[in-house]
RNA sequence: GCCUUAGUGGCUCAGCCGGUAGAGCGAUACCUUGGUAAGGUAUAGGCCGGGGGUUCGAAUCCCCCCUAAGGCUCCA
């Protein structure tokens, strides 16, 4: 249980609806007024449902003594849910509310109780004396332990133990402090994780990128987080799910979408959003209270438990690319591509028999996720977590699962479950300013198969809930353009920033000198087109200098100039820009070469009109 | 969410101890028909983030809000 205290002047409330967990109440109670009163905000959390008698008992020893002291003449009961992330049930929280009520009523200052699961409009006047606002966690075991200021913000949960690190280097657990770094986006990604990294103050060049080269802009109409996304930001994103659909469908994923919004009233659904606490965007629809998905398990789970698995079904993976996954992310944490509140991400969950099915899953979905750092030319550094439960049982698991890494991964052991998985594996470019960008991840998930009663028959026609595996072979598709902008930021000094070829909105760039090449340009042009690459034809009336230079402006892969020259003779002169050279060569040269570049990579069209001129400035 | 800083044409910014706006790029038009990273001339374009206040008068001073950047915190 959480409280915060007040010690205020007055104290005024008025309801104004019912939420669908309201209690019933009498007319007299729908508003109330308080002279010279503590005000208890509380919050009933989840663990409190254990032992509710001695958590009461606690928190009315707690409040009694801060009465007490601050010689307050009345005690109110206000429920606050919005003081914890981890709520307990409506109905054991009026319970609980109720017997403090009951007992502060033995005591001699009269007490009253606030209604609880309203929707009130309230005032409130804190004194402003040094013990007029203080905050408490109250368990049913310790006395409440003491947080002089609630502003300063110390509210570590009682944290019993805290994680320990480790270097994992070919199968020894090394400390990360005298870790001898081989590399030094490790080492980056160390210092960030047990919070030495130092900050430099500025802004992400990822940032600055995105719109300078009309990829997506921030959306001020929106709320905070939200992108919009131009024709060239749209490509690459359609790009980017194209490839992530293939990748996970050749390894027998099968696609599905659901919705994006579910009902609190749903036991399940509503105990699993209350794990992401109060960053999640709410909404009423009609007589609903509803929330928008954070990732798309919501879907998946209530789809799977809804089909008849058995064993011969299994392994079997669910995949949808969650456009979009919302998340109500602190304002001053929101930033670029790199933390959005809405975003998209590929989210693929296998279900599993069994720890050892998963386990060999988990496998696969490693070397799944390591591909994709090849494919999209971006170096990830590996973070491996598990519980010591799962440590100890799996020791030889970990030591292969960290080995398929190839290099050194820093390795993370919770003292105990916190979340729904066992073990995950995170892994992480590092951005420009030597940051970590959490990308793939592979999570052992133990809990949702119970919670959303999701069974499978055995070969006995035993029911059993499976184990699920949460992949994300790429990480948030904005994230994955965030790294390659990163990437790039960080390369300039040695070579023209630039996207993997297949990426590239243009890929092909054609500058015909003068009017009377235009034609031939655009011929030229509708080859390329045609054999599957996106080119353009500048066909402005600007210098060669000018349109070499905006080609170079917009990362164009490829430029060719067309003039009196190549109208006659078979040769094109292609400016390579990752080289930054002028090579010679026929136009089915040039075809081979980034067919080649490009394969096995998805592939789509132009998304805009072949001619500069007719081209829409964003 | 908290602390700090910022918001002026589409973009980058100048003006800011009060007297109602300026440049470069971009855009448009015309001239130039050009050979590898900015050709020339002209024109248009601004409720100076929004709201309130002080003042004869506010882009400029004060308050509130919105948005952004950095830091804190956090990312299942």
């Amino acid at each position: 249980m959480r409280i915060l205290l007040i010690h205020s002047d007055h104290l005024k409330y008025q309801t104004k609806s019912k939420t669908r967990i309201a209690e019933k109440i009498d007319e007299e109670k729908k508003k109330g007024e308080y002279e010279n009163a503590l005000v208890v905000f509380t919050a009933v959390e989840k663990e409190d449902e254990k032992d509710s008698e001695a958590t009461v008992e606690n928190a009315v020893k707690e409040i009694v003594d801060v009465a007490g002291k601050v010689k307050a003449e009345n005690i109110v009961i206000y429920p606050y849910a919005h003081l914890s992330s981890s709520l307990g049930s409506p109905n054991v929280a009026k319970e609980i509310l109720s017997n403090m009520e009951a007992k502060l009523a033995e005591m001699e200052t009269p007490v009253s109780r606030v209604p609880f699961g309203w929707y009130k409009s309230f005032e409130v006047s804190c004194k402003g004396h040094p013990l007029s606002e203080l905050s408490r966690s109250i368990t049913s075991e310790s006395t409440p332990s003491a947080e002089e200021k609630g502003e300063e913000g110390e509210d570590e949960d009682s944290e019993a133990e805290e994680s320990q690190f480790y270097i994992w280097n070919e199968g020894e657990l090394l400390d990360p402090d005298e870790f001898s770094y081989q590399n030094e986006d490790l080492k980056k990604l160390v210092d960030y994780e047990l919070g030495r990294g130092e900050s430099t103050g500025e802004e992400p060049p990822h940032v600055k990128l995105m719109r300078e080269k009309k990829l997506a802009d921030y959306e001020p109409s929106a709320d905070i987080g939200h992108l919009r996304w131009y024709p060239k930001g749209r490509l690459i994103r359609d790009l980017l799910a194209d490839y992530v659909y293939t990748l996970v469908t050749d390894r027998g994923a099968m696609p599905v979408e659901t919705p994006i919004m579910y009902d609190l009233a749903d036991d399940a659904i509503r105990v699993h959003a209350e794990k992401f606490g109060e960053r999640q965007y709410r909404m009423s629809g009609g007589k609903k209270d509803l929330m928008l998905r954070y990732a798309c398990c919501f879907g998946a789970f209530r789809v799977l438990s809804d089909s008849f698995l058995t064993w011969k079904n299994l392994p079997v993976g669910i995949y949808e690319l969650s456009t979009y996954s919302f998340r109500l992310e602190k304002k001053g944490e929101v930033v670029g591509l790199k933390r959005l509140r809405g975003f998209t991400m590929p989210d693929l969950h296998t279900v599993c028999a069994d720890m050892e099915q998963s386990l060999h899953e988990f496998e696969d979905q490693i070397e799944m996720c390591k591909k994709t750092g090849e494919d999209l030319d971006v170096n990830y550094e590996v973070i491996l977590r598990a519980t010591a439960d799962f440590m100890e049982e799996n020791r030889e698991w970990i030591d292969h699962a960290a080995a398929m890494i190839g290099k050194p991964v820093l390795l993370e052991i919770l003292p105990e479950r916190k979340h729904y998985w066992t073990c995950k594996m995170d892994f992480a470019a590092i951005d420009y300013l030597g940051r970590p960008i959490e990308n793939p991840t592979i999570q052992i998930d133990v809990e949702s198969g119970e919670r959303f009663d999701i069974t499978y028959i055995d070969p006995e026609e035993q029911e059993h809930h499976p184990i699920i595996l949460h992949c994300s072979p790429t990480g948030s598709i904005e994230r994955v353009i965030c790294s390659l902008l990163e990437k790039s930021a960080l390369e300039m000094k040695e070579k023209p920033p630039m996207l993997p070829l297949w990426l590239s909105p243009t890929q092909v760039r054609i500058i015909p000198i003068a009017e009377r090449h235009i034609e031939f340009a655009r011929n030229l042009a509708e080859e390329l087109r045609d054999a599957h690459i996106r080119v353009d034809v500048d066909d402005r009336p600007e210098t060669v200098g000018k349109k070499i230079r905006n080609a170079g402006g917009e990362w164009a892969s490829f430029v060719i100039v067309i003039g009196d020259r190549e109208l006659e003779g078979d040769e094109l002169t292609v400016n390579v820009r990752e080289t930054g050279q002028k090579v010679s060569m026929g136009i089915q040269e040039l075809i081979d070469v980034i067919n080649l570049e490009t394969k096995g990579m998805p592939f789509r069209p132009l998304p805009l009109p072949i001619t500069l001129s007719k081209r829409v400035n964003f």
